[in-house]
DNA sequence: TCATTAAGTATGC
DNA sequence: GCATACTTAATGA
């Protein structure tokens, strides 16, 4: 295993209250490992055998539909837990997780979970705050999607990208991971053909400037009106 | 209002 | 130069 070092953790949320020590144990525990973009880290369906931290790239949870629809469920960040099925007492991974660009992640079998949540002050409460704000974020999107116009859906999805990966540019605020008018699609439920008019249409507004798998929102308050109002 | 079909242009390995 | 990403118009539910 490749070596780790304790700053990899000890500024993030389910590690921040740990000794050096143990998160010395912690990384001694650990498997670290590379994912090339597109690959998968596990399957949906799958037996969760390991849980996993992202420490560099992008990840988009996906599920796929008994139609045999992909929907990506949500985007993972660095630093962020994932695959954290013993949290939800699964023994299977609810969606498949894959690597959107090259992407780096460390795991643990999920036999160490217990003593993980017991041992480690902060990492129970903040494991499973992850898991609520998921949830939450899930059933957000998911009413969204039967209540509101296509438009707001697009909007609300670029927002929601903006605010969890966002990085600033001299243009506006760029989308950190490379996605395409057919992921934008895959995510609110609509094809990519109306996401690209929507683009093209934002674009000439000024509200966003779009290259291919690239999206920078340029106006990101005329977004959220978007967003929001308008009936 | 939006999906679908279809037919085109651009881009990048 | 071929596959992939993206655009645009037309049609119809």
């Amino acid at each position: 295993m490749a070596k780790l070092d304790e700053s990899l953790l000890c500024d993030l949320p389910p590690f921040c209250l740990l000794e050096r020590a143990q998160i010395r144990e912690i990384l001694e525990a650990a498997v670290s490992r590379r994912y090339e973009a597109g690959t998968s880290i596990f399957e949906e369906g799958a037996q969760a055998d390991r849980f996993f931290l992202l420490l560099d790239g992008y990840l988009r949870v996906v599920r796929t539909t008994p139609g045999g629809d992909q929907i990506i469920v949500l985007h993972i960040s660095p630093g962020q837990l994932f695959g954290i099925a013993p949290a939800l007492q699964r023994e299977t991974y609810p969606a498949a997780s894959v690597a959107a660009v090259e992407s780096l992640a460390l795991s643990w079998p999920v036999r160490l979970w217990p003593e993980f949540t017991a041992k480690y002050p902060g990492f129970a409460t903040e494991s499973y705050k992850t898991v609520g704000q998921r949830l939450g974020q899930i059933q957000e999107t998911l009413t969204e999607m039967a209540t509101q116009a296509v438009e707001k859906r697009v909007a609300c999805a670029l927002l929601r990208m903006v605010n969890q990966s966002g990085r600033k540019t001299e243009a506006g605020i760029e989308i950190a991971f490379p996605i395409t008018r057919q992921n934008i699609s895959d995510m609110t439920g609509t094809t990519l053909h109306t996401v690209s008019r929507l683009l093209s249409a934002w674009q000439k507004a000024g509200i966003v400037e779009s290259t291919r798998k690239h999206v920078t929102v340029t106006d990101p308050h005329a977004l959220v009106l978007l967003s929001e109002l308008d009936p």
